[in-house]
RNA sequence: GCCAGGGUAGCUCAGUGGUAGAGCAGAGGACUCAUAAGCCUUUGGUCGCCGGUUCAAUCCCGGCCCCUGGCACCA
């Protein structure tokens, strides 16, 4: 069986991991956590990229080597992993020997089939930048700005990859393959660029300027530079994993969209004679109450911390509920507290808890059987059918945030059901009738509960354990099986409470009152 | 400048060629199992502006305005 593979980007290891970073694990992981719940066997990669020049400029100010500047970042982007409750199955870090090995064996091979050329390049370059200008650099008065201190045109040997020649088989592989990318208005951004010509791509940097690399097979006094390196990971990674390449979808943030992975990864596996990927998916960006994040501002939400204080899947819950995939979102603590309060703590933590409460009171902690279903009961069937048949569908077309509404949606009717049957009134009654009725409003709550809470185990994981984990309820992997409204959990013991997310204060609320 | 996305109730957004929708916030009510939660009812909009097509446009066409992002060997 071919396996569903996925990945992420991997991340330039060269400051701490944003709110920008997690989101794109979190979606990455919902994605991978649906798949595997269908059954699919998953493969999900996430790593990090750590050549290059910023790396080793960064290391070199700390006084420390670029292998040890980078092992210590690349270990804080690995935290974050676990905290995130991402399930990856693999991280790679373009350091690591098995991804070098197979770079150089892909530069080799294009090499040798002459699809990498030396040639020289002539550009303006700032020696203390350690980088070539380009005209866009300048002043507005065609100066060069103060920052690059003397610039001065030099010439430089560098090698360089046959793009160009792979531009006509492109546009023809994306005008056949129209959801190649989503959204599919990217895929129009990818088209409208390749209506420039494209130029070859130079692939390295000598080794006088930059050292700390993958050095060419075919000329050691050089090393790669960027693409190959970091893009190889995707495919360096399940080199000896058969059955797993291609990738299924590359989750991408929509800057690195064009012209880097949806021209040169693909030119580059097109001429190495692999496999092309099944799809792009590129998402969008978090701006912070409002404004770009920027660290410099304090403008900016640190994943850890935030998890620390709030709880994994509160922020899971509010990045998929809240970002339209492939849309900007705005991120600010207000509309967080909004959606948490509303919907986590007193939409679906109060359902819990209020089930477990009257199971407890009413019915000794047994959930009991359902006499014959009445009209709220098959109401509220008719619609958990509804909901069941719609959100995987709304998951293929990766609208998240409509899915969690639906299923919300359906956790309101619940509640609306529990008013219509009042069980604390029923519990009163020594009627056989009212007593039936009473059996069957708690079997019909701890059911939807359930059901509800596989729609949400791909975003909020933990608490979905948790939900069923009280009901007395084990899960089995048989999604179409175990999403059927059924009587299995009559007789489960509850356990006798639990506030799964507590309420918060909005922080200036204190005083007040 | 070019390209793309967006401009719909106080806020976040959905939506269709035929009297405008949801959630949150606001107001009122009945209830009490529950995280002062839940439920019911309800206030609220010239659907960015101007033209056009049409019996009929928020949705189609043209023009304009505003916001955001991208515009290559910089990551």
């Amino acid at each position: 069986m071919k396996s569903f593979y996925i990945t992420t980007a991997i991340d330039y290891v060269n400051g701490s991991p944003h709110l920008g970073h997690a989101y794109e694990k979190v979606l990455t992981d919902v994605i991978a956590r649906i798949r595997r719940m269908m059954g699919d066997r998953v493969h999900f990669l996430t790593g990090v990229d750590e050549h290059g020049q910023k790396v080793q400029q960064s290391a070199r100010q700390r006084g420390v080597s670029p292998q040890q500047f980078s092992d210590e970042i690349s270990a804080e982007f690995r935290a974050l992993l676990p905290k995130l409750n991402i399930s990856n199955d693999d991280f790679i870090r373009t350091t690591d020997e098995r991804h070098k090995r197979v770079v150089r064996g892909l530069l080799q091979q294009l090499h040798d089939k002459g699809e990498i050329y030396k040639a020289e390049y002539q550009g303006f370059y700032s020696t203390r930048q350690e980088q070539f200008l380009q005209d866009k650099d300048r002043n507005p008065d065609g100066t060069w700005p103060e920052i690059y201190g003397e610039v001065t045109e030099i010439t430089e040997s560098n090698y360089f990859f046959k793009l160009k020649n792979y531009q006509d088989w492109l546009v023809r592989f994306l005008t056949e393959n129209e959801n190649f990318v989503f959204p599919k208005f990217r895929q129009k951004q990818v088209l409208e660029f390749l209506k420039e010509p494209l130029n070859d791509l130079c692939i390295s940097r000598p080794k006088e300027r930059l050292e700390w690399g993958i050095p060419l097979p075919f000329d050691e006094d050089f090393v790669t530079y960027v693409w190959f390196d970091a893009l190889t990971n995707y495919y360096s990674a399940v080199v000896d994993r058969p059955g797993v390449w291609p990738a299924d979808y590359h989750v991408i943030g929509k800057d690195i969209l064009v012209p880097p992975h949806a021209v040169y990864w693909m030119i580059m596996l097109q001429a190495c004679g692999l496999p092309l990927p099944k799809g792009i998916i590129a998402h969008g960006w978090w701006s912070i109450n409002g404004a770009k994040m920027s660290k410099s501002t304090g403008n900016f939400v640190e994943p850890v911390g935030f998890v620390d204080q709030y709880g994994v899947d509160p922020l899971r819950y509010f990045v998929m509920r809240e970002m339209s995939v492939g849309q900007d979102s705005d991120f600010s603590f207000s509309q967080f507290l909004a959606r948490y309060n509303a919907e986590l703590a007193n939409n679906l933590g109060n359902l819990v808890n209020r089930t477990l409460n009257m199971t407890n009171r009413f019915a000794g902690g047994l959930i009991p059987a359902a006499d014959e279903a009445g009209v709220p009961e098959k109401e509220l069937q008719d619609l958990w059918k509804q909901v069941q048949a719609e959100v995987p569908q709304l998951w293929d077309g990766f609208q998240f945030n409509v899915a969690l509404e639906r299923t919300m949606a359906f956790v309101t009717a619940t509640n609306a059901y529990i008013e219509k049957l009042a069980p604390w009134k029923l519990g009163k009654s020594a009627e056989p009738a009212d007593q039936a009725r009473l059996r069957t409003a708690l079997a019909t709550m701890a059911e939807a509960l359930r059901l509800a809470a596989h729609l949400l185990e791909p975003v909020i994981p933990a608490s979905a354990t948790r939900i069923h984990a009280v009901l007395g309820y084990q899960p089995t992997d048989n999604w179409a099986d175990k999403t059927q409204w059924s009587g299995r959990l009559q007789g489960n013991r509850v356990a006798e409470s639990l506030v799964l997310f507590p309420r918060l204060q909005p922080p200036d609320s204190a005083a007040k009152s």
